[in-house]
RNA sequence: GGAGAGGUCGCCUAGUGGACUAUGGCGCCGCACUGGAAAUGCGGUUCGCGGCAACGCGUCGAGGGUUCGAAUCCCUCCCUCUCCGCCA
């Protein structure tokens, strides 16, 4: 599972240092290392001893038809060397039951290592890769529009940050969001409602006419095996809801269901590259970031995002995941945000991630970049967990494909940086330009 | 939620305790026939684990149990279908 045992038993060292980058325990490796031995001395006891008694068995069957007495002397001793057999076989197969548990808990728990050219390292390692757009002051010269309730000093004007503006133009209700689910669950409302609508829809349509996505509209709720197979469980278990009474969980991402829709399948070489683009609101408990982010829509609990999931054969998945990235930042100059991306060093990458590329929109409003997109290579991390292959031939062994995704994009943040972007100085905001057509207007008016 | 019928290899299908070492067909792969193909014939074709290999073991929705031995019998659960109830 995972990472897989035989590039374990290959090359442990390479797996210890991947974890060890990552911030991870290396000593896993070795603990599944021997586990794993042991497991495969059971197994040949075991087998051994199941041949035996496959043969004894026969025996009886044999004999029986070749005349002898089913309670007969010769019978009844067949009989007892098969249930000595037994009583052996039940001791190792308890203990290899035990084994086999041990190892695929610490093999689940051993991260995907990153690719060798990744920096190792913290949110210091990360690399600027490209960036694209003006990133806009906070304080502008006014050019004679002089905004009804700027705050201005006559000749410049401050942007405001998205949470005065939505709240000025009612878009955004938070107070009445937390009276009704908790605090970090927003309610969009008017202009806010169909911004959010008018996001998905077009970013829906420029996946599935532009760039060959099929669309999925999947649950938003998975059983344990999907969190398990994109690698949520064990790792992130502390970061999803739980709906206890049935065991399902609450998805974090598009991503969980979508990746899984071929969990335990064999592909046709011809079936790839398979690229599914999907709508889900997306639910975190954002456990230990308690006090960060506490104002706006920045971190929340709810929140709404359009993903893209890739399957790939292995030798294309590096140039897949540029292409998607590519097509990430196509939607972000469209809509006239500036942006960077950011090669993640080791530590800043998840546990189930080779490579990844975050998208990062500048907000003026707040003074901040912030995390839009996180485009990765699991390579065949996740779908050996889920046991995703596809054959390469007609006739030939099955090989795990290679997975990916990428956001396509995530909203809340999206629209932070609209509504800071696209202000003018009386608290009105334009309709960037591809979003007109979905919400039937050019631009947000203040309360009259 | 209640009652019933089911879940076997990519798909369809046979199989009610020992010859199941899981049928047969479709599809697929190889070979033969052919100028080439079609048709036909012969052979192969679940997936996983262990083993250099020969081979061994497991795998009939999942997990337990009965038995010397389980696709087959028993229990629990999951899923699909039909009917009923409820319902956006």
């Amino acid at each position: 599972m995972s990472v897989g045992l035989q590039r374990l038993r290959e090359e442990p060292e390479a797996i210890r240092k991947g974890a060890l980058d990552k911030g991870e325990d290396p000593s896993l490796v070795d603990a599944a290392l021997d586990a794993d031995a042991r497991r495969r001395a059971l197994q040949g006891e075991g087998d051994v001893l199941r041949a035996e008694r496959n043969a004894v068995s026969k025996s009886i069957g044999e004999s029986i038809k070749g005349g002898a007495r089913p309670d007969g002397t010769e019978v009844a001793e067949f009989r007892a060397r098969s249930t000595v057999i037994g009583e052996r076989l039940g001791a190792i197969d308890a203990e290899l039951a035990e084994v086999e548990a041990q190892v695929e808990d610490l093999l689940l728990r051993i991260p995907n290592p990153a690719e060798p050219d990744i920096p190792v390292g913290g949110e210091e390692s990360n690399v600027t890769i490209r960036t694209w757009g003006e990133q806009l002051p906070r304080t502008m010269p006014l050019h004679g529009e002089v905004g009804a309730d700027a705050p201005s000093d006559g000749d410049t004007w401050d942007r405001r940050p998205h949470w005065d503006v939505a709240e000025h133009l009612g878009m955004i209700d938070l107070a009445r969001g937390a009276k009704i689910a908790g605090s970090g669950f927003p309610v969009y409302k008017g202009a806010g409602s169909a911004l959010q609508r008018a996001l998905i829809m077009w970013f829906l349509d420029v996946h599935t006419r532009e760039n060959g996505f099929t669309e999925i509209w999947p649950p938003i709720v998975v059983n344990q095996a999907s969190a398990r197979g994109t690698g949520q469980i064990p790792d992130k278990e502390d970061q999803m809801y739980v709906v206890t009474r049935d065991d399902l969980y609450l998805v974090p991402t598009a991503e969980v269901p979508v990746t899984n829709l071929h969990r335990d399948e064999i592909l046709d070489a011809d079936e790839l590259p398979i690229r599914y683009a999907a709508y889900t609101p997306c639910f975190r408990r954002e456990a230990g970031a308690a006090g960060k982010d506490t104002r706006g829509i920045l971190r929340v609990h709810q929140f709404d995002k359009v993903e893209m999931v890739l399957f790939e054969k292995p030798e294309a998945s590096a140039e897949a995941l540029e292409w998607m990235t590519g097509v990430a930042e196509d939607l972000l100059r469209r809509l006239g945000l500036a942006y960077r991306v950011l090669l993640m060093a080791t530590r800043e990458m998840g546990f189930t991630q080779a490579r990844k590329y975050d998208l990062e929109v500048w907000a003026p409003g707040v003074e901040r970049w912030l995390e839009v997109s996180s485009c990765s290579n699991f390579k065949d991390f996740q779908s050996r967990r889920m046991a995703v292959r596809f054959r390469p031939e007609p006739g030939a062994k099955p090989e795990l494909v290679h997975t990916l995704n990428g956001s396509g994009l995530a909203l809340a943040r999206i629209v932070a940086a609209i509504l800071e972007t696209y202000q003018r100085p009386d608290g009105s905001v334009d309709v960037p330009a591809p979003l007109r057509p979905y919400m039937g207007i050019d631009w947000i008016p203040g309360p009259a």
